[in-house]
DNA sequence: ATCGCGATCTGCT
DNA sequence: GCAGATCGCGATC
């Protein structure tokens, strides 16, 4: 039975309801705020997001700017599924699917603080502090076990679970991260003060 | 604390 | 060919 949270810090530990996949079926822009705070959990796996970027096919940072490609085309399909891309030939990074189909929009997932499944996570990771296992994208994919066999999975079925937040955090943006092009849009949102950032705001 | 580098996949020129 | 939504390591300040 759960009991209700007494404090804020086991506030942000509380798993909300489950997300469904009309979650995503919005602005990319509205999405990505809402996402911080919320839990996500692969096989069990995970904790809560506190780093996101969006990314929209009208500006030419995003994936998709270009078009589809066999890489990018789940970008292309429905809201509430993963995309999964091979980043610098080495890392995976993972982002969901937003708005409507064609609208080829997605978040990137850019770090989580573990809550769930610690002891595989470092064992995925290696040697690792807490602040280190998920505090980047490529580091989450390693510690929740997500590679390109994720991708286009839906977000609201196993082996892939989301919890609503609880509570309503206290969002910073910033400008994005580790880009060329379009790096005036300040669509990088960041639970205020987390420890498990990839970067400060 | 910051810098440079290697790893080597994907898509564009 | 080459740049890129990255990371970890070793060298250096």
């Amino acid at each position: 039975m759960a009991r209700s949270p007494k404090t804020a810090a086991a506030a942000a530990h509380s798993l909300g309801k489950p997300l469904k996949r009309s979650f995503f079926a919005r602005s990319v822009l509205e999405v990505a705020p809402d996402l911080i705070g919320a839990t996500l959990l692969v096989d069990g796996v995970g904790g809560i997001i506190v780093e996101v970027e969006a990314y929209h096919h009208t500006e030419p940072a995003a994936h998709s700017f270009n078009g589809p490609t066999p890489r990018n085309l789940v970008m292309f399909g429905p809201a509430g599924f993963s995309y999964v891309y091979r980043s610098y030939g080495i890392h995976w990074c993972v982002n969901f699917v937003c708005e409507k189909a064609g609208s080829a929009s997605a978040v990137l997932i850019r770090a989580l603080e573990p809550t769930h499944g610690i002891p595989a996570m470092r064992r995925r990771r290696g040697l690792h502090d807490e602040r280190s296992l998920c505090s980047g994208p490529g580091k989450l994919c390693e510690a929740l076990g997500i590679t390109i066999a994720h991708s286009g999975l839906p977000l609201d079925t196993p082996p892939i679970a989301l919890h609503a937040r609880v509570g309503k955090p206290e969002i910073v943006t910033g400008l994005r991260i580790g880009i060329t092009k379009a790096v005036d849009l300040p669509w990088r949102y960041g639970l205020k003060d987390s420890k498990f950032l990839s970067k400060r705001f």
